[in-house]
DNA sequence: CCCATGTTTATAAACACGACA
DNA sequence: ACTGTCGTGTTTATAAACATG
């Protein structure tokens, strides 16, 4: 099977303004260990880490390093090192460990990239496999540590969004508000590169995002003396940079379509190894919610089969039109290793996934699906659905609906409590009774029929849908609520005769975000439990995985890589869990003894 | 007097990225007649206008033109020629003629400055008086006409945002729907900068606006064919450019408080003639919405008497802070009079204003007095409003307030037909079932209670507030309606059990804009008579300005001078007028006879 | 492949306002 | 008391990438 036909592709990478086109790969995503020249500081720490072992990372992740360790080593020395030295690390938020075993039998550059560029071969050729990751979280924040075993966090461009970060930053926080400072420093801290190496102007972007978002709200204390920063809750789909790393690190992601598991890591590793345009985050391009090409719908046809073929790169040669191609933002490659100073310890947890078993496309019930959306098909971010009507083969759309709302609640269920910066300050997270009325209101209508109306209501005209049904983890705009009514008359717009009344009535936005926003009280995350621990010794609230709500949850999620000069257009990935007999997706506490049987 | 102590600014100008501080200021605003060399193409006319006779013209109005009349040439002529004449203009929309009367005994340019620098002086001083107003209308729009008696309109950048221009557009028609197409044309039209000067990057703006701005929503055909822009109807303060005219051009606009008519027009006058920065409209600065000082409450004593010094020059120094200055857009200041091609007849209707009465600033009734809105002082556009919470003080506040829902009903009412333009496509105007699911939704809160919260809720944090009382007739904002509940609940922010329930019971939001959204079926605008006149000869709908909802309507209003280097640092204008009594500020037909004995 | 239209993000900048030196 | 600077917040402009038809 050279591709699959059907696509859920969710998210692509999109060159933005401050990235250019003519740039040469970098070269500086992967460090290895003492094969290489440039190794780390292992000699400033007690233990060495065994021969053969590799370090690797990446700018959207720069906490988080892959280390692949050889079959021939002892992995419970490497975790012992790991461990050990997590402590010591120079980082200032949590720090992972991806641990990936590697088979040095076909480790051959030349098998890797025939098998990702005409899609995953035998199972037998994989030589790398997920072991398991190690979390390092900081027990003592404002102590300093020496520098430890591993390098400093790459300072490379992360490949997020201002408004992501923010998110990031504000939901590490167990009441979910920063001040502007902080939010500077958590993204200092979790991404150097803007600490390091960006213009000053980063800033003014990170409050030019603050603003014109609204969902950034911001909070006055009584005395009006501190401001702090929020989310709007009806849209926070409680994202963290953990959750995303798990999302882009985790087999689980692709375990239930086409590419499975040790395919994607064999991928990422690739890539990061060979330089190439990364299908995982990469630095000069961009993880952006979907704006997938419509008729790539989950379960068409394989009517056009030249649609991802490698030749689809899209216009980039219009450039050149005349229009002069201005650098807005100097890019800045290759940074030198800074040397902040350190100043946490850390705790170690350890968690593992179990390796991946193929699972079917659960299809859920379509809830909603009678009625769908209509798109225009040219605006704001596109679902996923058919170009035709047949509605039977909107099911995966569906499906695709119903894992928004439960990667929110899932995201939200899965919390780690290494997620939440513990190192807050006495911040005040409740009696927030005011919030700032942002821009406009509930002008929010209806999810609009299919596109080509189908004679129902004929001589309607329509107002393009917003579409948006990217609720997946990796989607950082907010929440489209739909709760509010005020439907814009269908009488004449002269007239001045508007009601605010709501039409509640209208089954507006069949969306399964009607689960949040309709039945409220069902969906009880980790923050349901009291907060009264927040000034003192910051007690860890540990959410147990297993959510409260029994929701059937699937998600189909995706990414695509960008096409440049190679014959890797894009590669597709799904994710798809369902039910509650995935709580272990949740990465919750368990033991490495489980599944590797090299600890036992 | 020096300068009064109330001062209820609503808008002043504000320097955008793309205007540069160093420009020089330019010297092409003011054309005379006969008397300068460069005088208009008037033998290309078959009348002549007396000597004497200058005209004036503005980038922010460039189809409108200051007639400035010496008394001693006969008005009558003069109003001949231009009525003659008025055909002949080289203008695609509906062009404006200002008369004003010129008393040559005091005209002293030293006086004038001395009277704007330091406040209005005794009446006898004025030597303009503000006569009327001729609005020619397109009768054929396709007929091209030759070039007439004056200039073609200013090809300068006009001092409107590309929101503001494109409701001025959609809200030029009927149906109040544009297409992408019709916009730029519209535009081009009307502001000719964009057809001629401007790089190639405004339309890519106004694309961006579009889609910015909730306010703009896309409506498409039934077959998905045709895409229409429309401004949603709960955020349209229904802004015509004409009715910017309107505001910037009348006397009664400053009828009611301190600076009377003949002073603003004088002062008006002034500026145009001394090509400093303008009270009106100005090129190189802008037209932008409130952000006004907070301390600078409408019936604050006098306690900060020096705010409004000349000497407060903001900041602007702190740009050599290491920032190169990097000019965005090419300033292209002088214009070559394009040779474009005329191609409309016109209509004459001539329309008369009766002469300022200062009447007392009518404190409406406080509705919602009780619950004022919080100002964490330093967020969205102000609120004018007391800084203390004495409730009396907030007196011109609710009229402000009041004002806002006046100014848009009279807006609407005064909608004069010369404003819609006559030649649109037939285009639907009804049955537009589906509109554009916007961005968020309800999530519009309160008004907030007054800035320090007077210990009412104690430990409370509230949000900062919107504000952005400015419902004026120059506040191109879209209307933020607190229609939609979905008050974000007030507990912990950490709960996923946020309800979509209304406070409905809560007052929020106590701004007359209640007055239309609560009781929608008393405004009726022109816009509720049928509409199927558009399709054939256009049969012009005369909205008689006497609306059929008797509200007082009174009006704050103000314009603030940008200071540079002179001392008119600060000049304020009043707005005000109340209850039915004011219909003839509606412009409807009145006959100039009326008013000038002239014309007896 | 080009073009018109539409969506989204980045970046620069003007300016307001409060705190503070 | 005046003045300037700085941090924070709001708003607009402009360029650009990319999607869709
Ligand atoms: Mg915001
Ligand atoms: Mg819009």
């Amino acid at each position: 099977m050279r591709r699959s036909p059907r696509r859920p592709l969710i998210l692509k990478r999109r060159k933005l303004p401050f990235q250019q086109n003519d740039q040469p790969p970098t070269d500086s995503h992967s460090q290895s260990g003492p094969s290489t020249s440039k190794d780390p500081p292992k000699s400033a720490a007690n233990q060495c880490l065994p021969d053969g072992v590799r370090f690797m990372g990446h700018p959207s992740m720069p906490a988080t390093q892959v280390v692949v360790i050889p079959k021939t080593v002892d992995l419970q020395s490497v975790i012992g090192v790991l461990t050990a030295k997590g402590k010591e690390r120079g980082a200032h938020g949590p720090n992972t460990f991806i641990l990936l075993s590697e088979s040095s039998s076909c480790s051959s550059g030349s098998s890797l990239k025939k098998e990702v560029a005409e899609g995953p071969l035998d199972d037998s050729l994989s030589n790398i496999q997920w072991l398991g990751k190690i979390t390092t979280s900081p027990l003592e924040p404002d102590l300093p540590t020496p520098m430890g075993v591993l390098k400093q966090p790459i300072s490379e461009r992360p490949p997020y969004s201002y408004m992501a970060m923010i998110q990031f930053a504000i939901n590490s926080r167990r009441n979910r508000r920063m001040t502007l400072k902080e939010i500077y420093t958590w993204i200092e801290d979790h991404f150097p590169y803007f600490r390091d190496v960006a213009k000053k102007g980063w800033k003014n972007s990170i409050r030019h995002n603050l603003s014109l978002h609204d969902m950034f709200i911001r909070e006055t204390s009584p005395d009006g003396k501190v401001s702090f920063w929020t989310i709007r809750p009806e849209a926070n789909r409680f994202l963290t940079l953990d959750q995303v790393y798990k999302v882009l690190s985790s087999s689980r992601y692709s375990s239930s379509i086409k590419l499975e598991a040790l395919k994607v890591q064999h991928f990422f590793l690739f890539l990061l190894e060979r330089r190439m345009k990364p299908l995982l985050p990469r630095t000069d391009s961009y993880l952006v919610p979907i704006q997938l090409p419509v008729a790539s719908s989950v379960l068409m046809p394989p009517s056009s089969s030249s649609q991802f073929t490698p030749s689809c790169s899209q216009q980039k040669r219009n450039i050149p039109r005349g229009t002069k191609r201005v650098r807005i933002a100097p890019k800045v490659t290759q940074v030198d290793a800074p040397s902040a100073v350190i100043k946490q310890h850390k705790e170690i947890k350890i968690e593992v996934k179990e390796e991946p078993i193929p699972a079917p496309i659960k299809c859920e019930t379509p809830k909603a699906l009678s009625k769908r959306a209509a798109s225009s098909s040219r605006r704001k971010q596109h679902l996923v659905h058919s170009v035709h009507e047949e509605p039977l083969l909107l099911c995966p759309n569906n499906t695709f609906f119903d894992s928004g709302v439960a990667s929110d609640a899932s995201a939200f269920h899965d919390m780690h409590d290494s997620e939440l910066d513990r190192h807050e300050q006495p911040s005040p997270d409740r009696e927030f009774s005011f919030k700032t009325p942002i821009k406009s209101s509930s002008h929010l209508t209806s999810s609009t029929p299919s596109k080509p109306p189908s004679n129902i209501l004929p001589e309607l005209w329509k107002v393009t849908p917003v579409g948006k049904g990217s609720q997946s983890v990796l989607d950082f705009s907010p929440i489209r609520t739909p709760s509010g009514p005020t439907v814009t008359p269908r009488r004449d717009y002269t007239t001045l005769s508007f009601s605010s009344t709501p039409f509640k009535d209208l089954p507006l936005f069949n969306s399964p975000r009607e689960l949040l926003t309709s039945a409220p009280s069902t969906v009880a995350g980790p923050a349901h439990a009291p907060m009264e621990c927040l000034h003192g010794g910051c007690s860890i609230h540990l959410p147990h995985a297993g959510g409260s709500t029994p929701m059937n949850r699937s998600l189909t999620e995706g990414l695509v890589l960008d096409t440049m000069n190679d014959s890797l257009s894009k590669i597709f990935l799904d994710i798809s869990f369902s039910g509650l007999d995935d709580e272990d997706f949740g990465m919750a506490n368990i033991s490495w003894s489980e599944f590797i049987p090299q600890l036992k």
